[in-house]
DNA sequence: TACTACAACGAAAACGTTTTCGTGTTGAAA
DNA sequence: TTTCAACACGAAAACGTTTTCGTTGTAGTA
């Protein structure tokens, strides 16, 4: 186990000051070009590379971005997480990946270790804990830091930063737009209470399309659901009551809930019901029938949340402050859980 | 934007020196109390925290392991991360997530940005390129260098290191052998190509359980894809020319994409084919019919993995070298696509 | 008084870099 | 011979810590 070679073990081995050698490496005119060429052929052949630690101590950059989601186990924040390492990589910089759990204190505490010098800047998306709360605090205190940091997905108004969202009001009017145009007349909508910013927004579209068709919103079609574990019982209770021929679910999970409880009660999908759910996963692709779903691009999100957190980073102190919110569409990928528009 | 507070700037708005603050935050007996309340309650009130950063280069030490997977959008990898950060956060440690794309090249140059300062050790899944190659210089330099190394899943033989695995043969045994059990006597294999350890080793365990039972092994019912893009064509094309009872697959997308094929040839499952794949995911959980896998436990893996090394990096350098390879049992987690025993 | 002992603190090195600012050696111009 | 660039290199500071080893000042002892 020989340990690593640093620029004073090559200054001792060859005989020249540390100085020298960063110099030559780094192949500044001020070194012969003897010296220089021994020093570099040296340092290739033994496969010298510089300590990052040191580094990023003496620049003040670690070059890398920290991301902080409330669960990795979920296609979306994957994808997401895919994106950004994407374009991390990219300009040369790592990721950092933390997970909250959705609990506020996880989340607290990720942000305290990684904004001790670990981190240059920040990506998160909100646990779930933190919007009900409503306890910013930690963002305000990482941003007066001088730590940029940009909000994706879950994001809330009023911290000023950069942010990356899909439009889930327009997502969810196309959704219900769709389902008002292959006919559907009784659209119900199965949401997630609303402190979960994208519940309500997908819910306002919702509504939207719904009264834009002349449709009035009845409030008895809509469920909204607060704990994940149960949600499958509780739309198995909704729909058993209700008497509908297009149902709107604000994620995979719950359009899948509804076409079994659908199924079970001996009704067909999509010929008795279609189904439409949001976030393009797995389950919906493969999923029978395949679920037509408002798609947001993760992946895409990802990119563009690393591509404006590095622009921060990279960008002289002299400029002025600026926030962009950039806003992702999204997509209806229409498959079996639908009927076919006539 | 406040800039962060250091050492220096306590002592000199103290007016005392930074070895002397430095030894008041940690309670050292030789500063006086008097001088250490007052520079603790400066600490506290102005939020000082130590960076990690100068730590790092103090210690030689980062306090961050570093995990290598071939892609994330795949959830047994994402529970193993899970896993990981778990315990490694318990342990006071951080999580450097990298992503190798399946491609040597980019593995290579993973674990080099890593390597060199950012990361204490690694937790490594290797790419499927990598193995194809055979290459594993990068391994050997890394542990050359004194850099701890667990592999996990994807593990090669050759490499002497700590190593996380399951037991595919095993699993594979349990597998066909529960088929067998409910009376299917024509049993295929979809697997991948035999570089792929795990597809070989799965592979191994179908056979070896169809040889205790009698069965002799007939490689036409052995299908071996190459390429995951065409996966679900090969798998068309080859249960077309087949008549099953039984279909064992080495993954979740395999299954589905048999279930899908021997659906529209107008056979029922589990009636007329019982179908068993492995990766306990999400998809298997709610794909109709749900999917009988085998199951890995990928959290249990994770934690594993980040326990040995650990275990590795705050073990004292006078103990000496050993290697552990813990296998982690895989179970059968019974649902709707086999028939029931009887 | 002269010494010792201890308490309380500071200076400096070290971790591995980069960079600024010397400094000594050349060769050529005056 | 002197003077002065230009050249090639080294010393040292800085990034923010921890830690070893002084260095004071004071009190206690003989």
């Amino acid at each position: 186990m020989k340990p690593k070679l640093t620029l004073k073990k090559i200054a001792k081995e060859l005989d020249v000051s540390i100085s020298t050698v960063s110099k030559a490496l780094r192949d500044s005119p001020e070194i012969g070009e003897e010296t220089r060429e021994k020093i570099k052929a040296f340092a290739k052949h033994y496969n010298y590379k510089p300590n990052n630690i040191a580094l990023s101590l003496k620049n003040r950059k670690t070059k890398t971005i920290g991301i902080i989601i409330p669960e990795i186990v979920h296609h979306f924040f994957t994808t997401v997480i895919s994106g950004v390492e994407k374009v991390a990589n990219e300009m040369g910089y790592n990721v950092l990946v933390c997970l909250s759990d959705n609990s506020f204190d996880k989340e607290v505490l990720n942000m305290e270790m990684l904004a001790n010098g670990s981190t240059d800047g920040f990506i998160l998306s909100l646990a779930k804990e933190t919007m009900q709360k409503g306890d910013y605090h930690h963002l305000i205190e990482a941003i007066n830091q001088g730590m940029p940091l940009v909000l994706f997905d879950r994001v809330v108004e009023d911290i000023s930063c950069d942010k990356v969202i899909i439009d889930d009001v327009t997502g969810g009017k196309k959704a219900v737009q769709y389902l008002v145009d292959i006919g559907c007349k009784k659209i119900a909508l199965i949401s997630t209470v609303d402190y979960v910013s994208v519940g309500k927004l997908r819910t306002k579209g919702y509504k939207d399309a719904l009264e834009e068709n002349g449709i009035s919103v009845n409030e008895d079609l809509i469920l909204k659901i607060e704990e994940m574990e149960d949600s499958e019982a509780e739309i198995e209770q909704f729909l058993k009551e209700k008497d509908v021929d297009g149902v709107f679910a604000v994620n995979e999970h719950f359009a899948i809930s509804a076409i079994k409880t659908i199924q079970e009660q001996g009704k067909k999908v999509p010929d008795d019901v279609s189904v439409i759910g949001f976030t393009d996963g797995e389950l919906s692709k493969r999923f029978i029938p395949s679920l037509t779903t408002v798609s947001q691009h993760g992946m895409r999100i990802g990119e563009e949340s690393a591509r404006l957190l590095i622009e921060k980073l990279e960008r002289t102190p002299s400029e002025e402050e600026y926030y962009k919110t950039i806003i992702v569409e999204t997509g209806l990928v229409t498959r079996n859980s639908t009927k076919s528009k006539k």
